[in-house]
DNA sequence: TTGCTTGCAAATTTTTTGCAAAAAC
DNA sequence: GTTTTTGCAAAAAATTTGCAAGCAA
């Protein structure tokens, strides 16, 4: 078998969870690393890796896989989805328009499968960067006036 | 700058292509570099991820991040989303029930985000997988007839 | 005390890069 | 002939693991 369960609170376990509850831009392991480690000089990449498992494993907690660098974690455990910004990267739940997206997942029932979770990510531009790329990025030479 | 566009036709970047295209199980890179090796055993897993990143920046492929090892490749342009089972790892295309996603995403624009693409991955267990366990794992002890 | 958890360093895994030689055009 | 692409080996980046010592229960 892998592992027991969890049973000790240390301060480490602690201080990664309110790390994580304290950031909704959706952190990487490294990021959760240097907040708790103004707390807990001491403690170790590795350490947080562990903790961020744990957490996740409760349920306390959810993994995020996009593109790029590595995991990103969520302290958001309800149901919501993504936006990815392409540009700037960074990551925005998207929770408002859950009544504009019904997905009827009944046939795939109907197939044999069964369905646990579901997850939907949408990418493009967040309105930051798609107002400044307006701006700052035109494609071609602006047009001159006659 | 990045890099110029592929002009070359060689025959790794023609034996990847092909690789990828003959396999739906989004195998990851190692995969591919198996099954390529088969045919140009000189070819270096090195030139295996150039060609596929290649490949992806023409929209020939896709690249598909979800749990675990690293990216997977897919050989499936065209809009359709993925089916994850957490018992054996397999990933499904799913087609069928396009008209079952309805997802509304002029909403986003309204507030200023530029959609993109987007992007639906279900999770859970496939066919084979949720009744094979039904047969050999009983959750709890079979009730004993009175 | 017991045995889960930590810190450290080393190991793994996955992907990328530098560079000279080979291949494509 | 020129420029891109390859193979190799080494580097990087991200994550995991072994183990003795530390700490929670």
């Amino acid at each position: 078998m892998r592992r027991a369960a969890r049973k000790r609170r240390t301060r480490q376990l602690e201080q990664v969870f309110e790390a994580v509850q304290g950031d909704h831009t959706h952190p990487f392991a490294h990021e959760i690393y240097r907040r708790v480690h103004k707390r807990l000089p001491r403690i170790s990449l590795a350490t947080v890796y562990r903790n961020l498992h744990s957490l996740v494993e409760e349920g306390k907690i959810r993994t995020l896989l996009l593109d790029g660098q590595g995991a990103r974690y969520d302290p958001e455990t309800s149901e919501h989805d993504h936006f990815v910004c392409e540009r700037c990267g960074r990551v925005d739940d998207l929770f408002l328009w859950r009544a504009r997206r019904r997905i009827d997942l009944t046939s795939l029932a109907k197939h044999g499968y069964v369905v646990m979770t579901h997850n939907l990510t949408i990418h493009g531009m967040c309105p930051a960067c798609a107002s400044r790329r307006r701006l700052s990025r035109p494609s071609r030479p602006a047009a001159r006036k006659p």
